[in-house]
DNA sequence: AACAACTCCGAAAACGTTTGCGTGTTGAAA
DNA sequence: TTTCAACACGCAAACGTTTTCGGAGTTGTT
C-alpha cells in the first residue's frame, strides 16, 4: 500500500520548501536547473500527481459537470450523456451523473447536492413531474448563484438560459406531410404523451399543421395520449381496432414499435395496410421487423 | 447574481469567529444559545450551505465514487449505472461516470485523472482492449494506494479485488442444455464475440458442456465468432445459409436479434424451424417480432 | 570599497472547512 | 476579598495546492 505522496511530503524528504517543489515541478525559472532536476526526478520516483481536490478549492473550479436527466436506462438519454462525457473529457472535464427518476424531489436534491462547489455548471432535461409542477425555483437558485445551466430535450420556457432541442414542430409537420404527400394517407393516427411533456405539445402542434395544410380537419379521436408506457401496447391495440387508420405517427419508437406488433397480429400488412413513422432512429426500430 | 456565502462572510457580518459560525450551525453546546440562533437564523436567511469541496479536501474523501465502463448507449451497461447511482444518492454518494470507449488509454486516463482525490473508490467493467493486453497496472496502481475497486461483468483473475459476475458458464449450459432437452434442437450454433472478451469465452464453455453432457460433439462450424458487429447482419447472413441450424445460442441480444431476422428473411419460421435463445433481456429482445 | 543587480529560495496568504485547546469574563462560594 | 468553576468564544492548525513578495547571498561595476 503506497499511499499518495505530496508537496510537502517530497519537500521534507528534499529537505527544501514547499513552494521550491511547487515551482519545480512547474520547471520556474526562478528555481536553479539543478533543484529542478532533483525534484522532478524524485516527483516521478514517487509518482506525484496533483490533488485534484485541493487544485479545485484553489481554483474555485472543480473541472467537473453535473448531468442530470429523467432516467437511464433510454437510447436518447444514454446517447446524450455519451456524447456529453466525449466532449468534457477532451476539455479536461469529468461528468457527474444524476438521475431524477421523474422526480422533482430527488431533482432538486440532487442539483443542491452538486451545486455546492461539486460542479462547475449544469446539464439539464427536466423531469415529468417537474414540468407538471412549473417549479423551477432549483434551476433559477442555481443560475443567480452564477452557475452556467443549459436545458435540453425537456425544456422551459419560465428559465432564461442557453437550451438545445429540435424543432419539434418541423420535424413532426415534415414527417406528416411525407405520409401525406408520398404515401398518399388519409387516415393519420397520433401517439403522444401527456400534454405536459414539452416536447409532447410542439410534435402535436406539427401534426396538426400538416394536416391542416393538406385540407385534413384533425380528429381528436385520433390522437391517442398515452400516460402507462408498460401497458402502451394493449392500449394501442383497443385504439387500432377502434379506429381504422391508414397511418401512425409516433412521438416515440416505443409507441411505434408497439403499434407495429399489434397490427401485425391483428393482421394489418406493414407497410402496405398501414404506415409508421416515429422519432427517434434507436436501436428497437433498428431490430423491428420490419426495421 | 447572489453568489454562495461562505462561514467565513457570515463570521464578519455578525461580528464573531469562523469558528463560532461553523460550531453555531452544528449545534455545538460550546456556543450560547442566543449566539445560535443569531448565527443559523443568518445562515438560513443567506441559504448557506457548506462547500463540498474544502469538506472533501478537509475529510480526505470526497463522497464520490467513478464508474468506468466501455459504452454507455447499451442496455446492460445502462442499467448498471442507473442501480449504481440509484444506491450511491441513497448513501449520500455521487457518481462520476467515465466512458473507455472499449480504447485502453481512455481506461488509463479516465482513471488517473479520477485518482488524485476525485473518487473514493471505482467500479469498473474492463474495455476489451484492456482484455486483449491483459494490462492492469493501473486497476493494480489505484489498489495499492489503498482505493476500494469492484471489477464487474468483463473482469480479470489477474487483479485480486471484489468482482460481480453472473455464472456465465452455467446460465450458458442451461439455456443450451434446454434447446437440446424441451426443444429438441441438435444443430446448435453458438453466436459470440472474439475470444479475448471474459464473458465470451466462458459462455462458449457452457455452451460447450451442455452439448458434451448431451452426446452431442462440438462442431467448431458452428461456431461464429462475430468481430464486427455493425455487419453483424450479413455475415449471420452467410452463416445460416451455408449451415442448416435448428436453432441459435446467441452471447447477446444483438446477434440474437440479427439472426432472428435474417432467418425471417430467409424463410425460415420461427420458432417452428429455428430455435433463438440469447443473453439480455432487453429493450431489443422485447420489441423484435416475434419478442 | 561600495553599491547595484541578479540568483535562488522560503514565508505566508489564500481557497472553505472542522476542532482541540487556550483565554477572558462572570458569578458564586469560601 | 479571594478563589475557582462554568461559560462563551477565538486562535490556530490542518487538508494540498499556487503564487506573490521579499530576503539572503553572490556577482559585477564603478
Amino acid at each position: 500500500m503506497r499511499k499518495k505522496v505530496t508537496l510537502k511530503q517530497i519537500a521534507k524528504e528534499l529537505d527544501v520548501s514547499i513552494s521550491t517543489v511547487s515551482k519545480s515541478l512547474k520547471d520556474s525559472p526562478e528555481i536553479s536547473e539543478d533543484t529542478r532536476q532533483k525534484v522532478q526526478a524524485f516527483a516521478k520516483m514517487y509518482n506525484y500527481k496533483p490533488n485534484n481536490i485541493a487544485l479545485s478549492l484553489k481554483n474555485r473550479k472543480s473541472k467537473t459537470i453535473g448531468i442530470i436527466i429523467p432516467e437511464i436506462v433510454h437510447y436518447f438519454f444514454a446517447n446524450i450523456i455519451s456524447g456529453v462525457e466525449q466532449v468534457a473529457n477532451e476539455n479536461g472535464y469529468n461528468v457527474i451523473v444524476c438521475l431524477s427518476d421523474e422526480s422533482f424531489n430527488k431533482e432538486v436534491i440532487n442539483m443542491e447536492m452538486l451545486a455546492n462547489g461539486s460542479t462547475d455548471g449544469f446539464i439539464i432535461s427536466l423531469s415529468k413531474e417537474t414540468q407538471q409542477r412549473k417549479d423551477f425555483h432549483h434551476i433559477q437558485e442555481v443560475i443567480n448563484q452564477g452557475m452556467p445551466v443549459v436545458l435540453f430535450d425537456r425544456i422551459t420556457n419560465d428559465i432564461s438560459c442557453d437550451k438545445v432541442v429540435i424543432d419539434d414542430a418541423k420535424a413532426s409537420f415534415d414527417a406528416v406531410s411525407h405520409l401525406i404527400t408520398h404515401e398518399k394517407r388519409k387516415k393519420i393516427a397520433l401517439l403522444t404523451t401527456a400534454d405536459y411533456v414539452s416536447v409532447g405539445k410542439l410534435r402535436t402542434e406539427g401534426y396538426a399543421t400538416a394536416l391542416k395544410k393538406n385540407g385534413i380537419t384533425v380528429d381528436e379521436n385520433l390522437i391517442l395520449k398515452i400516460e402507462d408506457i408498460d401497458n402502451c401496447a394493449s392500449i394501442i391495440e383497443i385504439f387500432l381496432e377502434k379506429n381504422k387508420v391508414d397511418a401512425v405517427f409516433s412521438v416515440n419508437e416505443i409507441f411505434a414499435v408497439s403499434a407495429l406488433k399489434v397490427a401485425l397480429k391483428i393482421g394489418l400488412k406493414i407497410p402496405e395496410n398501414l404506415s409508421i413513422i416515429a422519432f427517434t432512429d434507436g436501436l428497437i426500430s433498428k431490430y423491428s421487423t420490419p426495421t
